[in-house]
DNA sequence: TAGTGGTCTAGACCACAAA
DNA sequence: TTGTGGTCTAGACCACTAA
């Protein structure tokens, strides 16, 4: 073991969690690149000095977030980008358009403080009344309006958020480097609705046009919930798209 | 080994996903409630003989389905149906409304050979004019419409398919148990689409509301194409969740 | 035929919860 | 203290791919 070796044994976190962390970095680095053929499991285990199960372990995850695949009979490979993260990870609209071949825009309708009412203080688990900030943008792709998005942030996480600019920084990157907030992991439902009046101006749609709703709550590794977003896609323009398992 | 062993070991089904079936059935058919907590591994390993990572990669699969939760020192329990998702596995219609809380039905609206318009046969990877069953189905939950399903099926893959039962079988065990045809994986696509005339009238929905519309192509083991799938949900009945990494 | 990932076995020790 | 799930080892045989 030594300063360049990544798998600690002394650790209390998991060989298999190391070892994912460590391939996880290599791959986002550009340590290898799409197509490239990962080592095989074997050298793997031979490297890191592991038993196989902890490499199909951290393996596995890889896999079960869409970074790499396995063929049986020729080996693991880093993946190609692909557009259906939005239902497994937490992605910035700006990377979302990005990969969907859009150029990305966003105005800010509207922000300020507000006390949560009981629907919204509910999903965040804080009493009714608690201050609340609310921000209120249009995304655009190439220039034409796609989405709404209303977000919910329990203010006294992130006091003086409103000060920052969101259309210029995604609000993910301000919560993480001014207020140390990183979302680990969320909840959202899906379902179609009939754009109201108000929202179909906006969208530039005709009134009750279909649009794709999402309602979403975001947790801090602590599982405390850090927002409540909701999101009015148009139906015309946005498709999510997923793979399943049999 | 005897009949009610749902555990065969000359299947070529791996292990662990016959237990994964036998279990899941055991919890969606109501044998264990929301909250119960389920056999121990060892018991599990006791009663179908089976190794211990058998075993656990079977719940493994459940767990990340939504379906049971697994407490360190205390034991593995059913999750209560607030978390649900049909965004990582496929599932049967049967299965999903059970544990929604719905009781499900069928009425089987048309059933058809036809030849393959050139849009379906792109995605089920044949030839325009080969030969598909079209299978299109009215769903119900508690009696009242819930989605419209319109499936094609290649049917060179599952000759006769047509001669069989769609509203009290599903679908997916007559090919598994007639044709030996699994669903290894599928890709899908979701939108919000306006209802037209016709599917409003059988939804019992005014015209233009709001539909959670999915395109499915389902694959076999081998990653053949075997069945396209249309869904269209009524949007203010059906629901989708799940549940995302940050 | 050699090498890959897929499945499976039979153990072991650990951290944690409950009695 | 007992029993749970969490992690890990060191093997084994299989199905599949490619040479």
């Amino acid at each position: 073991m030594n300063a360049r070796d990544p798998i600690n044994r002394h650790s209390n976190t998991p060989l298999y969690q190391q070892l994912y962390e460590h391939l996880r970095h290599k791959i986002s680095a550009g340590g290898w690149r799409p197509g490239d053929m990962l080592p095989t499991e074997n050298e793997l285990l031979d490297h890191y000095q592991v038993s196989r199960a902890v490499v199909r372990q951290a393996l596995d995850d890889l896999v079960s977030e869409g970074l790499i695949y396995r063929q049986r009979g020729r080996g693991t490979f880093v993946a190609h980008p692909t557009v259906e993260q939005g239902l497994v990870r937490v992605v910035s609209f700006t990377d979302d358009m990005r990969q969907r071949g859009f150029t990305p825009g966003t105005q800010v309708l509207a922000a300020g403080l507000l006390p949560a009412p009981p629907e919204i203080a509910g999903r965040l688990d804080i009493a009714p009344g608690e201050e609340l900030a609310r921000i209120e943008r249009l995304r655009l792709a190439d220039g034409e309006p796609m989405s709404i998005e209303v977000s919910h942030l329990v203010h006294a996480h992130c006091p003086g958020v409103l000060h920052f600019d969101f259309a210029q920084e995604p609000l993910r990157e301000i919560l993480q480097r001014q207020y140390d907030l990183r979302i680990e992991s969320a909840r959202q439902s899906i379902r179609a609705i009939a754009a109201t009046a108000e929202l179909a101006a906006r969208l530039d749609l005709p009134i009750a046009s279909p649009l794709l709703f999402i309602e979403r709550v975001s947790y801090s590794p602590h599982n405390l919930p850090i927002e409540f977003l909701q999101v009015y896609h148009r139906g015309d323009r946005y498709v999510l798209y997923n793979e399943l398992r049999g």
